[in-house]
DNA sequence: TAGATTGTTAATCGATTAACAATC
DNA sequence: TAGATTGTTAATCGATTAACAATC
């Protein structure tokens, strides 16, 4: 009799906690870089790698696979496969970057997003400059966003424009009706409710860094 | 008789939270952006704005600040001066990025990181290139780091190379005395205890996107 | 067996929210 | 006064850690 594989009934219904999301793609990166030949990897051991507590990487674990046995650990590759999965890195979603300045044309040509489930197809700024960027792939002028956006499946938008661009940006990209904004400029931006935000506000981290250095110091 | 500007007790010798440090930078920020004209700022109008809970920045004020007025809130100069001075933003700290390609570029050329309390004077990689970049800071090769650091008082060494050679860049400029290492390559990396460290990794940031657009689509 | 590991339940810790008092 | 606000104490919520049982 063929048994499918089952999973553990609290993978889908538990909501994940946000702590936990963040974790697991560490988590995986460590494991993907570990030496091809290794075989299988305890909790244990993946705590002590990454400086977190054994514990807490087991439940995390538990969460999202049920290959763990009792004094051999997890199955490297199969854990693997069990993380891809429990965050869906294999459904790619498209997105759009809107503004073209370094930090835009950096993040179009890196090519290091599409194995965690993103394509970025294109850029847009309201002077789209040279035709393409070195990697390869289109600016165009804001003009042609809507068009562009609803030809292409595009879900998420992303905003590297100056911060008092944003919100007007955000709007725009909104009106071509993404999913989700991924902002990286430093104000907060206004939604719906019903469309994701993701801020990457680096003035926010680098206070957090120095006043670390200052209760260190 | 001159009285001395008294700070409440708690305000140093509390542990600030993790938590509370993001939040700030996000307030000020937002009061700094309110018209000119702006007198008084309440804790309840900074929650609406940013989508947050009116106690929640109540008591995050009050952590930071004596200057609040029952019925009338704060002054909004006042208050900015208190975040800042909290934040200790005019406290400058010295930073080189190692690695310049494009992020590296576009983290060299920004120069918002000032009125957070950073600047950054150079950069650092393997094949020097063009002498300068767009925003005229120098780029130097990999060999003058060391020097380069203690000549200037570095304290924090910023890296964007790729995954692979990250931990072996971390490593140099740990072994330069940097107090912090700022990280935006996509590997976990260790440090001696001393060395502060926070890392930017836009997979794992993508991934709590990505997730919560599936949670609500 | 003994030891390394997972798994589970309870305790702790930290952060947020709720309720309400104080007050200008 | 009434209303908007701060401030404080208790309750709740969520995440992590501790303790220990299970087991291959």
């Amino acid at each position: 009799m063929v048994r499918m594989r089952t999973r553990k009934n609290d993978m889908n219904t538990n909501k994940v906690s946000k702590t936990l999301l963040k974790r697991l793609p560490v988590y995986l990166n460590y494991i993907k870089t570990l030496p091809e030949h290794t075989e299988s990897i305890s909790a244990t051991k993946i705590a002590k790698a990454l400086d977190l507590g054994d514990v807490l990487v087991r439940k995390d674990l538990a969460k999202v696979s049920d290959g763990g046995r009792r004094k051999l650990g997890y199955v490297r590759e199969d854990l693997i496969r069990d993380i891809e999965e429990f965050l869906d890195v294999n459904r790619t979603a498209c997105a759009v970057i809107v503004g073209a300045g370094k930090l835009g044309q950096a993040l179009l040509d890196y090519d290091g997003f599409e194995k965690s489930g993103l394509q970025i197809l294109a850029g847009f700024d309201i002077c789209p400059g040279g035709p393409r960027t070195g990697g390869g792939k289109p600016i165009f002028p804001m003009s042609r966003l809507e068009a562009y956006c609803r030809a292409n499946d595009v879900t998420i938008g992303i905003i590297t424009v100056p911060a008092e661009h944003a919100q007007k940006v955000c709007d725009q990209l909104v009106a071509c009706d993404v999913e989700a904004i991924w902002n990286f400029s430093p104000v907060h931006l206004s939604v719906p409710e019903h469309v994701v935000i993701q801020s990457e506000n680096l003035a926010v981290s680098l206070t957090a860094l120095r006043m670390q250095m200052k209760n260190r110091g």
